[in-house]
RNA sequence: UCCUCAGUAGCUCAGUUGGUUAGAGCGGCGGACUGUUAAUCCGUAGGUCGUAAGUUCGAGCCUUACCUGGGGAGCCA
């Protein structure tokens, strides 16, 4: 007989059906007559009910049968007698794939802390909570490829190991093949890198964004998703040395497109959580951010806000309020700055555009006024910047003055500058971190609970 | 990296001005119960109080250092 998923069971219910259904035990219950045993196969949050009647097992075999033991059933699928769910499985036969001893099994059927789930990653899974978590990540991953897709964008895999400096944003990880304890040196002293794998010093990437923009300006639209490495010791619930990232580039996009299409992407990401991942979103609604659901409702019916950095220092210094952090024009926007923008003024998501050049990347394109850029910063309730993109400076003469005012290496650059030499175009792209969006859909609070296996400073166990 | 709070049973925690043998709930184990829903009821085992040093007649409690974790900040996505 084949096995059937627990999803399918429970969508499209086949009473009085002979069924096989795989899973592990989540509870059992019962007395010495008959037992209850609530079955979870990870296809869904839901479990299925399986009742069996003692008389027709064997009593060693159902003392094995305990929480976290891996069964398969075959039994009539039926209308539940009992309150609480509408169908149950009367199992005929029980086979046990593993057992599961229940004075070491760490799962109880009560809730445990999440901070001593992430000490049993392993087991984590098992969990209603990263059960759902980890079925959204799967969701919402599929749809960031679905969305592009029909969109025309092209998936572009940018290089994981890299030999620039991309733009300097942030420690990067080595990446090297020499024994540690005994580095070639060269008559400076310093490592001789010429000897290493690549002949030169390599890197994890911080970012496909360059590589990225290589790509739109060939094929028209690109996105990149993948894994990101930044190596700074930042240890707050929003930050992970390891760290999914999606960085789509547009060919002829102008900033004004560049948010079109920001905004117009994480509402279709929330509305395809929305409607087809309901069973997850309600229990996490119910178990652990009461407001999730009215949340994403409220981001899918409400357009952003869109407003310049100047406004938005205006608005924070006529607000009166007691900063700890000084504002003024010219100084980057903290955490309390842009919490009380989307927060407590505006009540929305808000996008600030067109901010001092000084305090962005070099490769954003200068506006008119020379004082700033096209850069564009998406905030979000709860998390702050969720999304970071600007229009790139497609000037060569603009981009080489602009590397060589930050004091940037132009070796390091020299084939991102080729592209503005032959065949330039006006061009922009953003940079969503795939955690940090799930943070938002899920209503999970600490980054490290949306990722199966994190990595931080200190801890990079499993 | 900085600030701050915490670390006591498998889990979540309580533990009085420093004082004899460190407690509870849940979980485990044994038993009861004719359909349970985080079942219920009775019983029971389970501890190097994060690590190291110090103060003291005496430390879970006070001091110092370190380790680990939470929250906030910086850096950022």
């Amino acid at each position: 007989m084949k096995r059937i998923k627990i999803k399918e069971l429970l969508q499209s219910p086949r009473i009085d059906t002979e069924i096989m259904v795989k899973g592990w035990v989540r509870t059992k219950r019962g007395n010495k007559n008959i037992a209850f045993i609530a079955l979870n196969d990870g296809s869904t949050i839901n479990n299925i009910q399986i009742v069996a009647d003692l008389s027709l097992f064997d009593e060693a075999l159902l003392k094995d049968i305990t929480t976290g033991a891996c069964i398969a059933v075959k039994g009539t699928l039926v209308k539940s007698q009992g309150q609480g769910q509408n169908v149950e499985v009367v199992a005929s036969s029980i086979e046990l794939y593993g057992k599961s001893d229940a004075e070491t099994f760490p799962l109880q059927k009560k809730g445990h802390s999440m901070e001593f789930l992430r000490e049993i990653a392993y087991l984590r899974p098992r969990t209603n909570t990263f059960g759902a978590v980890l079925r959204m990540r799967h969701a919402l991953a599929y749809a960031i490829h679905k969305y592009f897709n029909d969109k025309g964008f092209f998936y572009l895999h940018t290089p994981i190991i890299t030999g620039s400096d991309a733009e300097g944003a942030g420690e990067m990880f080595h990446v090297t093949t020499f024994n540690l304890s005994n580095v070639p040196m060269d008559k400076s002293g310093a490592p001789d890198f010429s000897q290493d794998f690549f002949g030169k010093p390599t890197n994890l990437t911080v970012s496909g964004q360059m590589e990225g923009e290589l790509g739109a300006l060939a094929l028209g639209d690109i996105y990149t998703f993948g894994p990101t490495f930044r190596a700074e010791n930042s240890n707050t619930p929003r930050h992970l040395a390891e760290f999914w990232m999606i960085e789509p580039e547009m060919a002829f996009y102008d900033l004004s497109d560049n948010m079109d299409l920001a905004e117009d992407f994480i509402k279709y990401l929330i509305r395809y959580a929305l409607e087809n991942c309901m069973d997850d979103l309600e229990f996490l609604n119910n178990m652990i951010d009461k407001g999730l659901l009215d949340r994403l409702r409220f981001v899918v019916d409400n357009e952003f806000v869109r407003t310049t950095y100047t406004d938005a220092i205006k608005i924070l210094v006529e607000s009166g309020k007691k900063w700890e952090y000084p504002i003024g024009w010219g100084r980057d926007l903290q955490a309390e700055h842009e919490r009380y923008l989307v927060e407590e003024h505006f009540r929305k998501p808000v996008i600030l555009v067109d901010y001092p050049k000084e305090i962005k990347a070099f490769y954003m394109k200068l506006n008119d006024d020379g004082k700033t850029v096209r850069a564009m910063d998406v905030l979000f309730p709860g998390i702050g910047e969720i999304i970071g993109g600007s229009q790139r400076e497609e000037n060569y003469e603009k981009l080489l003055a602009r590397i060589r005012e930050l004091k940037l290496s132009e070796n390091d650059y020299w084939w991102y500058l080729e592209t503005r030499k032959f065949g330039t175009a006006p061009h922009s792209g953003f940079g969503l971190g795939f955690e940090r969006l799930l943070l938002f859909m899920t209503g999970m609070s600490n980054i490290r609970d949306v990722i199966p296996f994190p990595r931080t400073p200190k801890n990079a166990e499993f």
